[in-house]
DNA sequence: TCGATCAGTTAGAGCGCTCCAACTCTAGAC
DNA sequence: GTCTAGAGTTGGAGCGCTCTAACTGATCGA
């Protein structure tokens, strides 16, 4: 099987020789050039199939010295929001008629750097990260060598682009929605140290003082997982006072503290409201029916991918921008029973 | 900030000028070869410090005609299946001194096959295809260019490996997991055309036989998605016998059926029982706890690139491999109650 | 003292492409 | 008939690296 494989992919010289011209006409018809006769186009393109030919993107980039792609760095993988966000980058790349090369950092910083050196010795032509977990100085200096966007986590005062939601906003979406159904125990389990969960901790804190309800607001530490959803839920249950509604720092938190408000015998939305953050797809099945705030993924990494592009063609600067959430209902919210 | 910026990369050149040795040289340090001094190991690394050199991929790649890089198609970013199949593949082509370049497929055919194109002009050393929706012909033509291997999904007679899982045998564990806990009306709704859809359904139809359930056999066409086994199961409970189990084709589509049961008044595992397939992240779930077919996908992913990688390197050939499913009970099955 | 050996180093020829300047024609203007 | 413009085409010089073969000195045994 193997045999027919090694022998050599045909190049640019092979097709000219077969289509009787020369070298830099075949490369001017592979690259779509208008200034080449019907006839020169023809013989080039049936030489190129006759032959299989496809052109070598290695050479043609070092030749050009650009390679029309930009590196994407996921920090995981297994986390539904940066599909969302990847596809938006995805369809502004695609309009530029730009490629993109994804690389996982699966959580891990010391990954998510090795990912940054390959896409820099690759010589991407711009860097988009995700929810990325790395110090700034160290986006600060591969941001000196090629322009950089963040999405998910601002970094001001660097010469790096983001784009965020407002995450503060959000929170106070979620605790006055709570509050307009007559909700006043309202608790929050936040996301410690995560992307995001210090401005949505804050905005909770300060709806509730703007709401007079400061003497009731509570704030449990988790860390955007299922389990500390579930953990704070207990620890809410065995308290005192029972809060009437749990503001949760993202969706998958939520997801756990239903299950234990639901396991302790209590009924959401009757006797426990539940909103969550991200509105991902877990939020949207209907055995879950979450309430919680969304977040414009796919607006989001559109507007990274054209923020970039628009700088690397010096048709823009970096800044940074704020998207604005909204609130979707669904069924784990409802008027307070007092 | 750009002025630096542009100002382009230094190169091996500038690195071996700066340091006093050829040009030679400086490569061989940067490849870590052991037959160079000491000192001049030192000098060149310190050169390369000072300058921030980082070795051009592209001239490297195409001097050496060789990339160490493993394309990897994905279908579906959304699907967390896809997320570990990718760890396992990672893994494995870390442990080789592989890199992953991921492009999604967007569940798209046509996506899909520029990826493919993608790839074969980026002259990657193999290629992994997850899930992939393309016509086997497409594919054969891919693998005459390039050692190919396709998870999830066998294409035996090509020149092209596979590692699967046996879904025949998943359906037969799901069917007798039921069957011992006294289902005899036991229902299918299936994945249509996707990939393991068909082996599932057989495997389900011959276990009903083989247990003597034949007449009791039912299967419900779907299609791998939420609302297929929510129409699935309204259609069951519209019908004149209800089942007391229901196998779906997998963890999305099991979904969908409780939901609707649920929401019929039915209680889950009490009334109706259900089991998924693949055993995704979805299913572990506290709040779902959905009884499931384990594929072992982290395994799938590691050998696919370590055969992958084998033949690459002409140390073995490419082969169908299949993977044994598993069992995993939660709460979503229990004893029939007639 | 003289090769032989070997560690360490180097020049130079590519890898497959792009890009630029320059070339060849043909057609139109006068 | 000459000149010019422009369309179409081409040779050749790189892009930044690897790889081969050959070179340079020490080192060493005879």
């Amino acid at each position: 099987m193997s045999s027919t494989r090694r022998n050599h992919a045909p190049t640019l010289e092979d097709v000219a020789q077969i289509a009787g011209v020369s070298r830099a006409l075949v490369s001017l018809v592979m690259r779509d050039s208008p200034r080449v006769s019907i006839e020169s186009r023809r013989r080039v393109t049936d030489a190129a199939t006759k032959l299989g030919y496809r052109p070598n993107l290695m050479a043609r980039n070092l030749a050009s010295r650009k390679t029309m792609t930009i590196g994407v760095l996921l920090n995981d993988l297994h986390n539904p929001w940066f599909a969302e966000v990847t596809d938006g980058i995805h369809a502004s790349a695609e309009r530029h008629g730009y490629q993109l090369i994804l690389a996982s950092g699966r959580r891990s910083p010391r990954l998510e750097s090795r990912a940054l050196d390959t896409f820099l010795a690759s010589r991407v032509d711009g860097i988009i990260v995700a929810g990325c977990r790395l110090p700034a100085a160290r986006l600060d200096a591969v941001g000196a060598e090629v322009p950089l966007v963040s999405v998910g986590r601002a970094f001001s005062k660097l010469g790096i682009g983001s784009v965020t939601t407002d995450d503060a906003d959000g929170a106070r979406m979620a605790v006055e929605h709570l509050y307009d159904l007559g909700h006043r125990r309202i608790a929050h389990i936040d996301g410690g140290k995560g992307a995001g969960a210090s401005p949505r901790r804050t905005g909770y804190l300060g709806t509730m003082r703007r709401l007079g309800l400061e003497d009731s607001a509570q704030v449990i530490s988790g860390d955007f997982t299922e389990e500390a959803g579930a953990h704070g839920a207990q620890r809410l249950l065995r308290g005192a006072v029972l809060p009437t509604a749990i503001f949760t720092a993202n969706d998958l938190s939520a997801v756990g503290a239903i299950d234990v408000v639901e396991r302790g015998g209590l009924v959401v939305p009757d006797d426990v409201a539940v909103v969550g953050f991200d509105n991902t797809s877990l939020a949207a099945l209907n055995h879950i029916g979450l309430t919680t705030i969304d977040q414009p993924r796919r607006e989001m990494g559109a507007a990274a991918a054209t923020m970039l592009i628009n700088t690397m063609n010096d048709r823009g600067e970096l800044t940074d921008i704020v998207m604005s959430p909204s609130l979707v209902v669904r069924r784990t919210t409802g008027r307070a029973h007092v």
